[in-house]
RNA sequence: GGCCCAUUCGUCUAGUGGUUAGGACACAAGGUUUUCAUCCUUGAAACAGGAGUUCGAUUCUCCUAUGGGCUACCA
């Protein structure tokens, strides 16, 4: 195992979605395919937004997927606890650090107090930022005598900032954009350890990055305007900063802005990788597994949103991408989620699959229609259907003539077809099949094409007649294999039927 | 408003200082299938705009526009 460390570090405030299964799946691809190790943290340190079972939603999401981390809170690992509510005590001792270093302080403004400032500032289109040109300004330990701050953090609730150093630039790195220099001057001093006790994300994800060997951080582009503080606490703690990559953003496909995990399924396409259930109402969401989606579908699908193999290749396994997976072929803008091509992926999936494994998942869906049959039955129909298939319960939506008789005739086919000139034909063709020795696919071809050349009918003509009558539409794979299939006694009940629709129209 | 990032067919994208700017999805037409679909062939479809550098810019630089992100005691 090489040294890199990747680790995908989601907080619990609600379902996954394609956005956050995207980042976990590049950092699984970038350790596998370095021979590195790949973590799952769950960053839960703001006790507001916690949403109970995001959590085994997020797990579950990856493991569908095939992304299975080699350290998690569930696996444990040699760097654990993975969940930061559980390494609560270390970031204290870490942001104290910081203040005695001098690159903290303790601030007393009450979040009142800074809102009525930042509203004033701003009315007049001015930034408020709490930073190197107003501090001294305020209620902080740089600002006030030592023993006020004292007493004030004996009575006060306060929380810890980061101090912006008075020097000019701070220089980034990130693997996927390259350079960037950004002014301190316009960064604030943000807070790293909140009033309640909880440190925030910027400081809690430093010091577990670093007490974690992470080598690697690859997460969202939403993050990088904050990668310059990260780049100085990292500096201030006197540690060496991990490389970064920062991710294009999945946008959404209508209107504007980052797909989010509020947007379920607005958009006519699962956001979801699996089916969510909002705790507080209840409401069901379903998942790109509710809905009929093979996981290698969607792995492949966001494996290309956002990476390329430079070649032409599209069709990716896991294992493949495994080995393909590069950082530096990953693109720099933001992509729009293209839900046609997934069902394209499910298609070729789909067609790659066996009829015995299509055959157990549509026995599936006919039992919960209570319309079971048996297997070799079901494994001749998905070897009918399964070429104008997307998903597997199309093979059953599609051939609902192979398990009940058609309710009803496709409107204006019956019209063209089911004339009372056709009654005759459908009456003889009663008789015929039910004279036949041998009620197979070959035979029927021969025999049913011979008497109609005899007659001197046209062979496409009476086929339509008989497939609407077998199927109730003009589709559908070859009719005699359709008839063999059903059977000779339920062959004749269809045409029956036919026979006296005929005669009632 | 401030700061940051991005910009090639409708979408995902390849690509180069000189290319007929390539592929995939979707779309259209034709063929195959006496149905539908699959499949095959073909087609339409893009370098955001303006300057500059250059013999030559889609490619390099700048500006503008557009899109996006961040601007919380959220992550």
């Amino acid at each position: 195992m090489s040294d890199v460390r990747v680790r995908f570090a989601p907080s619990p405030t609600g379902p996954l979605h394609i956005g956050g299964l995207r980042t976990a799946l590049y950092n699984y691809l970038f350790a596998r395919k370095n021979r590195g190790a790949f973590v799952l943290r769950i960053e839960d340190t703001d006790r507001n937004r916690f949403v109970p079972g995001s959590e085994d939603h997020i797990s579950e999401a990856l493991e569908w997927c095939g992304i299975q981390p080699d350290e998690s809170p569930m696996k444990g690992g040699d760097f654990k606890p993975y969940r930061q509510s559980e390494r609560m005590h270390l970031y204290a001792d870490y942001a104290e650090r910081l203040v005695v270093a001098g690159y903290a302080y303790y601030a007393f403004d009450t979040q009142e107090a800074l809102t009525a400032r930042r509203r004033a500032v701003e009315s007049k289109a001015v930034p408020f930022t709490y930073g190197v040109k107003n501090r001294m300004e305020l209620q902080n330990s740089l600002s006030l005598g030592a023993t006020e701050v004292a007493r004030r953090k004996e009575t006060d609730p306060y929380v810890i900032r980061f101090k912006m150093p008075e020097r000019n630039t701070v220089v980034t790195r990130d693997l996927i954009r390259g350079k960037s220099e950004i002014d301190c001057a316009l960064l604030d001093d943000k807070i790293l350890y909140k009033s309640d006790g909880m440190p925030t994300y910027h400081l809690a994800h430093v010091v577990d990055d670093h007490l974690m060997q992470i080598s690697h951080v690859i997460r969202g582009a939403e993050w990088l305007p904050s990668l310059s503080l990260h780049q100085l606490l990292y500096e201030a703690f006197g540690w060496k900063a991990p490389e970064f990559a920062h991710l294009p953003l999945i946008v959404k496909p209508v209107g504007q802005g980052k797909l989010s995990k509020r947007d379920g399924d607005r958009y006519g396409f699962p956001v979801y990788p699996l089916e969510w259930q909002d705790p507080q109402t209840g409401k069901r969401t379903a998942g790109y597994r509710e809905s009929g989606y093979f996981p290698e579908s969607l792995v492949n699908i966001l494996a290309l949103l956002g990476w390329n193999p430079g070649t032409t290749q599209e069709r990716f396994s896991l294992a493949e991408l495994e080995t393909a997976f590069s950082l530096e072929r990953v693109n720099k803008s933001s992509a729009t989620f293209d839900p046609g091509k997934a069902v394209w992926f499910n298609h070729q999936y789909l067609q790659e699959k066996s009829d015995a494994v299509l055959a157990r998942d549509l026995a599936a869906i006919l039992k919960t229609k209570n319309l079971e049959k048996p297997l070799g039955f079901v494994e001749r129909v998905v070897s009918l259907t399964r070429m104008r298939a997307d998903f597997v319960r199309d093979m059953f939506e599609g051939g609902i003539y192979f398990f009940a008789a058609p309710d009803s005739y496709e409107k204006k086919a019956a019209q063209r077809i089911f004339k009372p000139e056709a009654l005759p034909i459908l009456q003889s063709l009663e008789r015929e099949f039910a004279r036949m020795s041998e009620f197979s696919r070959e035979a029927l071809a021969q025999q049913i094409e011979n008497w109609i050349r005899s007659r001197g009918l046209g062979l496409g003509r009476v086929k339509s007649l008989l497939r609407l009558s077998l199927v109730g539409a003009l589709q559908g794979p070859g009719l005699f294999e359709i008839a063999a299939l059903i059977g000779r006694a339920e062959c004749l009940t269809r045409l029956q039927r036919a026979i006296s629709f005929v005669v009632r129209h």
